[in-house]
RNA sequence: GCCGGAGUGGCGGAAUUGGCAGACGCGCUGGACUCAAAAUCCAGUGGUGGUAAAACACCGUGAGAGUUCAAGUCUCUCCUCCGGCACCA
């Protein structure tokens, strides 16, 4: 017998997939579509780890499967390639980045080739190439033009290794996402922005509309989003005609408010220093100012400030209060100023414990009636934050907080001191990079006229040839040595005039290329919105990364889209399949310094295939998991696969004639057939990969069993019907494998392309049905009945069952409860 | 501190709707084949007690309570681990 050969196998039909363009796809609206992918890869020098493999693996299937229920399936790859590894290695090398990346790009390809991706190879993109990038810079300009694309100078994070700014979603516990154990710097800088924060609401509430969606990620973007609902309170200072502007969502504490806090970077802490403190609050502030963020925001420190000597009035009560400067307030959230309310907020509290101040309680716990003497003693220890009723508060003593709440904010509005106020966490996303290989921003830098579009029919602007990649160490990135490049007529008014030289983010290719799939070949526009219309949203979207950066970028361009009217819908991703990670064996994490790293190709080199390797990657937990490598793990899908192959040549090489025909053996197999169907058509249908395997292999499992009966050859329908079943249900999982046995079993085109089997109830709904017998709730026998049988006869059967005699003899049966064609349970 | 997820054999995990806990795979043990080994095939494999071997009994899904004829699954309290956010007012 033919021995199962996957090396001889895989490539045979790579070879043979790739000259028929067999996964090839063309709008059709007549075939339902399922547009399913996998978030591109970055195609780095190392490549393909077993990590990727599972992602792909899980497309892979998904697609497959599809295809074969009669889908018009979209799946492809690209390459997002811009970035900082590619550059980095030029700065080493010398050698272009541009070239360094085609060289990945090819190693990239043949390995997803090797592993039997179904890609629509025609759709191919690359964030690099000039025909793709000058429409992330079209985009660029439609944002530029509808003004949710703007230039501003603030403190931004900056990566001293990687010299250029990064987005407050590249800064991972203080350091940058590259380099985790250098922590970012501050830096004052002229930047490009996406006006995000237009969408925050948006955002937030659209995540309501994504049911298939982990709650893990919708609940990493709500807390970035970080929305608050509260109310906004000017206190006037007293003898000043400054207000300060505060925001808090307990403005239900307000009679609490014994001091207020700025921040030091206040713009109002100069002016309210008055003469005795100025030196104090000066001396402070350049300290604070000076101090790393990652100090700053270090909660454990003991809390410092300064007084200004200035004073505030509380709005509801007309005290006077001290105004404070410390550095545990931050100018980027609300107002950069509040109200210190230390009986009901631990902060506050420390801080005033510290510094003296008075501490007046404001809130009880709902329902309990305490004296001032327990409260003060309560307060010793610990800070009532809860909501509860109002006391020492005037007028709305002894009301709950939340109702007080709007009562307060209307009274105060009226006299034009407070009104409702809704913040985000959420900061404009930073798109400036001081680097070379990124997208040019497309803006043109005229003294007279300011930052100008450059004209669409001057898109793209393509990156320039340089002599050298290293950084100049400054602000600016490379290309603003180029002189022939940077210096340019305005567009608006002909004159002297500056290519702006920062490039753009990464993230900013990756925002739309979902929708360059659907169109990938336009050279007219991004995409057409037939296309687009067609196949979006994506039906599955595969990745195990990007939380809160690339698909929070995504929506947010997908609904700018959608105000555009360039697309039909306002969410890309109908479905996210987020995976786990694999780890390397002990559940540490895979990194080339540990030199733990499986390379997929050793596994598929080393006689196993590709085939056995994904098998395993799906079945070695379910996808949402992580899961440690396991050597060994790839041996029981080999061996699997070994008998799918063994049982299959079988029955292909034996023409015997059944002679030995068993009717039992074969309505058995009809049963077993139907049910497998059932069984992995339901897992897949819920992604339960590694269930619809284990599913195949008990179906193959018994099929063995099945052959010391019925021995399996050509001339029996029933095992006919079994191992087409059995390759059909396989296809998605093993291509290659299930391809060539098919070609035989069947002789009819790709299995690939072949129907999605259906099952038949009538073989699943049995005449015969087990009951299990309960005593107490616990199993004592089991008793084959009629199906459908009344509960009589099933208690009838069940005490005539001998095993469960001894159990009943003498008791008194208090209770019989019976689930039909299940169960029944005798309480004695 | 807040939000989200998870805790089941030696290991990865299964149990989809409250109804036979441990499917399937790895590993391990024994056997067949072999000069031998690998590969393959067959059988066994939660724990404790029990038996010559069985039968059988009891225990068992992080801990404790509860609801129920019946709980891995539902309720409450708590513990541990993982992920995210965090001086965000």
């Amino acid at each position: 017998m033919k021995q199962y050969n996957p090396k001889a196998i895989e490539t045979k039909w790579q070879k043979e997939w790739n000259r028929s363009k067999l996964y090839e796809v063309s709008e059709d609206p007549n075939k339902p579509k399922a547009y399913i992918t996998a978030m591109f890869p970055y195609p780095s020098g190392t490549g393909l780890h077993v990590g990727h493999v599972r992602n792909y693996s899980i497309t892979d299937t998904l697609a497959r499967y599809h295809r074969q229920k009669g889908c018009n399936v979209l799946t492809t790859v690209g390459w997002d390639a811009f970035g900082l590894p590619a550059e980095n290695y030029a700065i080493k090398t010398g050698i272009h980045p541009a070239k360094v990346t085609a060289e990945n790009i090819v190693n990239f390809k043949s390995q997803l080739k090797r592993i039997g991706m179904s890609y629509d190879w025609s759709r191919e993109i690359n964030t690099t190439d000039p025909q793709y990038y000058k429409w992330t810079q079209w985009i660029f300009l439609q944002l530029f033009e509808n003004n949710l694309a703007y230039q501003a100078e603030s403190l931004q994070w900056w990566c001293p290794e990687c010299k250029t700014v990064l987005a407050n979603e590249q800064v991972i516990d203080g350091c940058c996402w590259r380099h985790e154990d250098i922590p970012a710097e501050k830096k004052r800088l002229k930047q490009w922005f996406f006006r995000i924060t237009e969408y925050a609401e948006d955002l937030l509430a659209g995540l309501d509309d994504l049911p298939e969606w982990p709650e893990k990620i919708k609940s990493m973007q709500r807390n970035w989003i970080g929305k608050s609902q509260g109310a906004e309170i000017d206190f006037k200072v007293d003898n000043s005609d400054k207000t300060i502007k505060t925001f808090t969502t307990r403005i239900d504490t307000i009679y609490g408010a014994t001091y207020l806090v700025l921040a030091p970077e206040h713009p109002l802490v100069d002016e309210l220093a008055t003469k005795d403190n100025q030196s104090d609050v000066d001396k402070y502030v350049s300290k604070a100012v000076l101090k790393s963020e990652i100090d700053r925001q270090d909660e454990d420190k003991p809390k410092t400030g300064v007084f200004t000597g200035s004073y505030a009035i509380n709005p509801v009560n007309q005290e006077k209060i001290p105004i404070w400067v410390a550095d545990y307030v931050l100018m980027g959230y609300g107002s950069g100023a509040i109200m210190a309310v230390p009986a009901h907020d631990m902060r506050d509290y420390d801080f005033a414990a510290k510094y003296e101040l008075p501490i007046i309680n404001v809130i009880n716990p709902d329902g309990e009636n305490k004296n001032q003497e327990q409260e003060d003693s309560d307060n010793k220890g610990e800070v009532y934050t809860e909501e509860g009723l109002l006391t020492n508060s005037g007028k709305y003593d002894g009301i709950s907080s939340e109702d007080m709440r709007p009562q307060v904010i209307d009274d105060l509005s009226k006299q034009g001191l407070a009104e409702a106020k809704t913040t985000y966490k959420l900061r404009d996303w930073l798109i400036s990079r001081q680097r070379y290989w990124g997208v040019p921003i497309p803006i043109i830098h005229c003294q007279d006229c300011g930052p100008v579009a450059v004209p669409e029919d001057q898109l793209p602007v393509e990156l320039p040839e340089v002599d050298s990649f290293i950084p100049t160490g400054g602000e600016r990135s490379v290309l603003a040595t180029i002189d022939s490049w940077v210096n340019v007529d305005c567009p608006e008014c002909g004159g002297a005039a500056q290519r702006e030289t920062d490039t753009m983010d990464g993230y900013a290719c990756s925002s739309w290329y979902y929708l360059r799939y659907t169109d990938a070949n336009n050279d007219k526009s991004a995409w057409d919105k037939e296309n687009s219309d067609y196949w979006m949203p994506l039906d599955y979207y595969c990745g195990g990364d990007h939380a809160v950066s690339h698909l929070l970028y995504s929506r947010f361009w997908m609904r700018f889209f959608y105000d555009q009217g360039l697309v039909s819908i306002k969410e890309p991703v109908k479905r996210l399949v987020f995976n786990g990670y694999i780890n390397a064996e002990g559940g540490v994490k895979m990194s080339k310094s540990k030199g733990n790293v499986v390379d997929p190709l050793d596994i598929i080199d080393s006689g196993y295939g590709a085939d056995s390797l994904r098998l395993y990657e799906l079945f070695i937990a379910p996808y949402e998991l992580n899961a440690s490598w396991d050597p060994q793990g790839v041996v029981g899908t080999y061996r699997f696969l070994n008998r799918v192959w063994n049982v299959s040549r079988e029955y292909l090489e034996d023409s015997r004639n059944a002679s030995d025909n068993n009717q039992e053996v074969e309505s058995e197999m009809l049963v077993q057939t139907h049910r497998t169907i059932k069984k992995v058509t339901d897992d897949l249908d819920r992604l339960s990969f590694n269930t619809a395997i284990a599913g195949l292999m008990e179906y193959v499992n018994y099929l063995y069993k099945a052959k010391e009966s019925l021995s399996p050859n050509q001339n029996n329908q029933s095992w006919q019907f079994a191992i087409e079943n059995l390759l059909l249900l396989l296809a998605p999982f093993a291509p290659h494998i299930t391809e060539e046995l098919w070609s035989e079993v069947s002789g009819k085109d790709s299995i690939h392309l072949s129907n999605w089997p259906k099952w038949d109830d009538k073989y699943l709904s049995e005449d015969e049905v087990t009951i299990i017998i309960q005593i107490n709730g616990k199993l004592r026998g089991q008793v084959n009945i009629a199906k459908g049988s009344s509960e009589e006869d099933i208690e009838a059967a069940a005490r005539k069952e001998s095993s469960v005699q001894s159990y009943l003899e003498g008791k008194e049966i208090k209770k019989a409860v019976v689930v039909p064609d299940k169960l029944i349970n005798f309480v004695i």
